[in-house]
DNA sequence: CGCCGCGTTGAGCCACGTCAACATAGGTGG
DNA sequence: CCACCTATGTTGACGTGGCTCAACGCGGCG
């Protein structure tokens, strides 16, 4: 759990297992397509169904999250997927192709837990949703302080179920009360119950 | 897919796998328990999480879907699951006790698909939300009809994340824009689009 | 420089929450 | 059988949280 993730893996000239770079927007896979099954090393992607009338917010993949599992059954992926942050993906089940059965009960019960996560974040007022987002999409970093790479509003409004602006002024809230520190555009520090929490 | 689905389970005194019959309004099992994985044969499950404060809505189990898959890796269930119909359940992965991955992999995706269902459920107007989750609970009849165990509007609420009252509101309008026929309080008959539909 | 996408903030309004009264069904005991 | 009670569902009146519309600042890019 320390410093070990970053393996040597571009000074071996990338072995069995490479990581692959999604830059923040990037859209993984379309809905229909065909590929692989991804795990998400770190980062965050916003799965979405593709209706008629546009695509409709489906899922959230985190850390150690599987995306795109479908794939193996199917042959082709039922959602899109797309990075909203810079994200590390590696191929799943293809290194050791005899699925074991726990590592497919693991996934299941992340996505199961994953799954009622996200439910939460459409119940309550619109700031503690989007306070909740932003504790969700945090990481704790070696100093114990939770950093978090802020989303375009867009995508926090369709995982909310609010509009942009509410959320806007959301994450306006959040700063002017201290529960976020906001460094630059897309970093932040997050502080999960920081004294003013209980000032409504 | 016929009338072949009540087996003669009776009559030759109850074969290797049994079926339990749980009847609405009944829990199932309590988070932090221990038990066995369940498989959903027929009726609609409402899974809980259980936070401090009370409990959330965190999950729906309908026809051919798992609940307490993480009782196999964790030896307890993480939710509290509750029939919100009547029910019948098969344990799961008690007879073939090895896992087969396609198994796995199936119930992976119906979960994922079911996750995105419920999503679903917590977007747009509350007539569309509740005429939604009708439509979901609705299970085809042999004559094409689709039949409906209404639940608690407790439960209707939960799920939609509306009030009661909201929920008891939209349910009437249902009925009488002739998208609902009720047969006695808890069964009725869904029309999916029904002429009205677009009597917004 | 002009354009465009993104984020922010204000003003007004509406769908839904809240509160309350009442109707109905089911259960229990006499 | 009825009297009574409680849980559940229905409907009306009213308030409000978040949606809508709109204006504006800012940064990136051709």
């Amino acid at each position: 759990m320390q410093a070990v993730i970053a393996t040597p893996a571009s000074a071996t000239a990338a072995p069995t297992v490479q990581a692959h770079k999604i830059t923040i927007g990037q859209r993984i896979y379309a809905a229909g397509t065909e590929g692989i099954a991804w795990r998400v090393k770190s980062g965050a992607v916003r799965l979405d169904r593709i209706t008629g009338e546009g695509r409709s917010f489906a899922g959230l993949a985190l850390q150690g999250d599987v995306i795109g599992a479908e794939t193996l059954l199917f042959g082709q992926y039922s959602f899109e997927a797309c990075a909203i942050a810079d994200c590390e993906l590696e191929p799943w089940l293809s290194a050791d192709k005899a699925p074991s059965g726990e590592s497919l009960l693991r996934t299941l019960a992340a996505a199961e837990r994953r799954a009622a996560d996200v439910l939460a974040l459409r119940a309550g007022e619109a700031f503690e949703r989007v306070r909740q987002l932003c504790l969700l999409l945090a990481r704790e970093r070696d100093d114990g302080r939770r950093e978090i790479a802020i989303p375009g509003l867009k995508d926090m409004a369709a995982i909310t179920n609010l509009t942009e602006v509410t959320v806007s002024r959301a994450m306006s809230h959040l700063r002017r009360t201290g529960l976020l520190q906001r460094h630059g555009r897309r970093l932040g520090l997050v502080f999960p119950d920081a004294g003013a929490a209980s000032a409504c």
